[in-house]
DNA sequence: CTGAAAGCGCTTACAG
DNA sequence: CTGAAAGCGCTTACAG
């Protein structure tokens, strides 16, 4: 044994993972790498991970349908968290492997999912604004077809219906871009007619809102109330700090990479049944913080 | 081979990296795999290794001695992209892998590096201070060892004393509360002794100084010109929008990639050299927005 | 050109 | 308990 230390031997990882028919790897995959929501995710997926003796894959999963394809396939992963529920149910599906969903999801995927309650979630930040007097609402949501984005809206709708307030949507997607060009449709708006609080489908969108209503000469909140989604690590800096939904993004990848783990173990029949209960939830929450206040009287911009 | 497309074959990718001594993968070695500093490098990388048809793998680079180690030795990847410099030159000169290394550097190891000169970008930043008539100048510095901070703060101090500006460094460490403990100490300063420019080590860093010395009263550019270095995606969206050393991180990130993957090839002898030039620099440039205006005499905040 | 054999470096089941 | 053999699923070099 000594021996083996002194030359420095190290097993090769191929020939074990061969002959053990297993990849000792997780694969992640999200719709795309570089949004600040996931890295948070990433980094704590990476940690449980590590700590189980796995390695980490990733991958954006908007890759062409091969490549994703194989991804699942080759072998060399053991299981998947997948962040992305736009995928082909074929190929999500056909992965022969432990997965779990996490934050988006598909109801065609067989796989158990991790995340929040969007709707409910939509409804706070509704509520929210309810509070402060506001009647006019608008939603600048996310892309028509992704799942979360659906949630929120109709968590906006059916809260803002019960209210009994007068609730609009501008279609966006996500992006700073989007919430700039809703603020910009917004300020068209007549006076008289302009929401006076935005529920914003994320927190770079809200960003976005209230930066281009600032350098078009309104005020938040003073002018507009803006409520983010995510509660990113910027939020509580930006000026005005941003009222939004928290999601316990560390959390969330901690718990889904457990899982998988336990379902890896599960199915090499190594410990006896999961160590996380496969019922536990994720909360998200207001956080209330300055760029939301009483509604005024709408009123123009100082330009 | 009709047959065999029909039955749904795939090769298993463990055999075939082990007959073929390579594992069609890289590897990606990031300090903090949440900064979102990375992120867009990450995207880059994981896009140019695929079209390569290489996996990316990623691992946060403090995750101890033993472990990271055996991640460049098990065979598990092909190439590495180190995107720190404080790992022990032991480790990373004894793994025998195709290595590049990104952003951050360490002269201990033997390996190529691709970045931007850091030095000369604080000096611009200095510059566009001095050329706006601040005198006194203040650097909110990253990490004590880190080789990024190191030479943006030479690089701070020597542009101040070539120009004869009155110099000052506190000690932070990148993140959005050193900034804003930086905000703190510089208010506790006499009027007269208060710098009226700030050149922060990174954006996150300047964001925290911004935002607190706005919540003290303070009014950016007014009384205060701050500067961040890095230029990520929200800087130019906040507010003010912030003045910045931008740095090309998708590019960086697609440059590094390549070359890596080039390495790979040269070293089984596919293709003929490397397509990229390997002195091939990367250009960081002073990005004005609105966080930095002309210097005001110092007086003391509204509270 | 085609097909069977050897071998990549491990792990595991089994014989001694 | 110890040690030799078989085999994981491929690729490659070689014999026919």
């Amino acid at each position: 044994m000594r021996a083996v230390s002194e030359t420095g031997y190290r097993v090769n990882a191929a020939a074990r993972d061969l002959r053990q028919r297993r990849a000792r790897s997780i694969l992640i995959l999200a719709p795309n790498l570089s949004n600040t929501f996931f890295s948070r995710i990433f980094a704590a997926v990476q940690e449980e991970a590590s700590a189980a003796g796995l390695t980490v894959q990733i991958s954006d999963s908007r890759i062409g349908r091969d490549r994703i394809l194989s991804l699942g396939h080759d072998g060399r992963a053991d299981g998947i968290v997948l962040l992305d529920g736009g995928l082909e149910p074929e190929v999500v599906n056909g992965w022969q492997l432990p997965l779990i969903q996490l934050s988006e999801w598909n109801d065609a995927y067989v796989a158990p999912h991790l995340g929040i309650d969007n709707h409910a979630a939509a409804s706070l930040a509704v509520e929210h604004l309810a509070e402060l007097g506001h009647h006019s609402v608008m939603h600048v949501s996310g892309p028509k077809h992704n799942v979360l984005a659906v949630a929120r809206r109709d968590g906006f709708l059916a809260e803002s219906a019960k209210r009994a307030m007068e609730p609009s949507v501008f279609s966006g997607d996500f992006t700073l871009e989007a919430g700039a060009e809703a603020a910009r449709r917004w300020a068209r708006l007549p006076v008289l007619d302009r929401p006076t609080g935005v529920f914003c489908a994320s927190d770079e969108c809200a960003f976005g809102f209230i930066s281009e209503s600032v350098h078009m000469g309104y005020t938040v909140p003073g002018d507009v109330s803006v409520i983010g989604f995510d509660d990113i690590d910027f939020a509580d800096r930006f000026l005005p700090a941003l009222t939004t939904i928290h999601q316990p993004r560390a959390e969330m990848g901690r718990i889904a990479a457990k899982r998988v783990i336990d379902m890896i173990r599960c199915l090499h029949r190594e410990g006896l049944g999961p160590s996380e209960d496969p019922t536990q939830s994720i909360e998200a929450s207001l956080v209330v913080r300055s760029s939301t206040g009483p509604a005024s009287r709408g009123r123009d911009a100082v330009t």
